[in-house]
DNA sequence: GCCGATCCGATAGACGACTATCAGTTTGGT
DNA sequence: ACCAAACTGATAGTCGTCTATCGGATCGGC
């Protein structure tokens, strides 16, 4: 997913750079997150000097890839759910299927957690697109109206981070979506501290 | 905090341990996580091979220096809020203050997480010292009584992934608290699916 | 099909994490 | 005070990330 358009990519440039991408997700999810970017290239079948050009640090290679899996992927799913005609179980769905997602792809998010890669804007499109769901929630009465947009932003991360915590192959996440839900209910909601904004890039580094 | 008693150190390597963890909680606290483990052992007054002796890695050696932090300075918060005759409002002061001392040592939690010092074990000393006050809580019928220990520690560190979003000096994360304790609240709680056991070891890598 | 702009692979080097070795110092039990 | 065991700093080497350079190959507008 390159950014905004500096020049297009010659031809060649962006089938190396498809390559890599190709490479490193086969690599991470065969293998997890120690895997030399050397390799990379070799399976990609292009110079290491090639990778670097393209993607300066590891960070960027991995949040790339992530990108592309999250274009092909998630995207498709959260649509649908997004018709759903009761936004409260349109946000299961959602959360649901993207927790199922990435615990699949297990080793490619734990090389994302390891090298950085997910900042506090990534999947900006995702939640923009879920942003009509949760207003119509609120509208309804079933999601508590007190909730912004970043607030889902970092309860996702929340989510995420738990299936660190347990084998991916079971389902033990899911617990944790009912409560986020049990959370985002009105239903005996507490009044919320104000939200301060999101961080651009990642910190403490 | 070396674990079990192999054989007590002699005198002048606990000394050097102690000078070691003291420079990485200074170094990191100052400039981040990426400083480097010679310069930890400089300022230390040790040589790079005793660091390396004692701390066989990045890793270890700063999850030791968080666990002494710990001991210092959560345990003892932590006694107080135990006895509190409200269980709930004892739980809750023990989050809030908990996220409070882990913003503080904002860098030294995101060096934690860098190096993959935050695993699954973690501050278990902790949540034995919490499960009373949970169970209390569950006896009384303020904390939902579907919850076990291990959700307790995994909601805590996903309390702990949200301060990577904001800058630590606001209070940002009092809203993910009060979110939490309404998910823990018995009133509208969804029956949830079965736990699974914690990971013992930091899995993906 | 020409030719400049773009992109390529190879290579060299800096730096930090980490391992291994070893001669010299410090400790602590007697 | 002695001495073996424990501990030390220095040093040398491996590996992976990342920067920089450069002659040669490829592309694409004409």
């Amino acid at each position: 997913m390159p950014s905004e358009p500096s020049r297009p990519l010659r031809a060649d440039a962006a089938r190396n750079s498809e390559k890599i991408l190709r490479a490193a997700r086969e690599l991470y999810a065969e293998r997890g997150s120690d895997v030399p970017l050397e390799e990379i290239a070799r399976r990609a079948g292009v110079g290491i000097a090639t990778l670097y050009r393209r993607f300066p640090d590891k960070a960027i290679l991995v949040r790339t890839a992530l990108e592309q899996t999250f274009t092909e992927e998630v995207l498709p799913v959260l649509e649908r759910a997004l018709e759903d005609e009761d936004p409260r179980r349109g946000l299961a769905a959602v959360l649901e299927s993207t927790m199922r997602l990435n615990a699949r792809d297990y080793n490619m998010m734990a090389a994302a957690r390891d090298f950085g890669s997910l900042t506090a804007e990534a999947g900006t499109r995702f939640f923009e697109a879920l942003a009509p769901l949760i207003e119509r929630g609120q509208r309804t009465g079933v999601i508590r109206d007190d909730i912004v947009l970043d607030d889902l932003r970092r309860i996702m991360a929340m989510l995420l981070s738990v299936l660190w915590t347990m084998d991916p192959r079971e389902d033990g996440w899911q617990r944790y979506v009912v409560l986020v839900l049990d959370a985002l209910s009105p239903e005996g909601a507490s009044p919320l501290p104000p939200a301060v904004p999101l961080y651009k890039r990642r910190p403490g580094g």
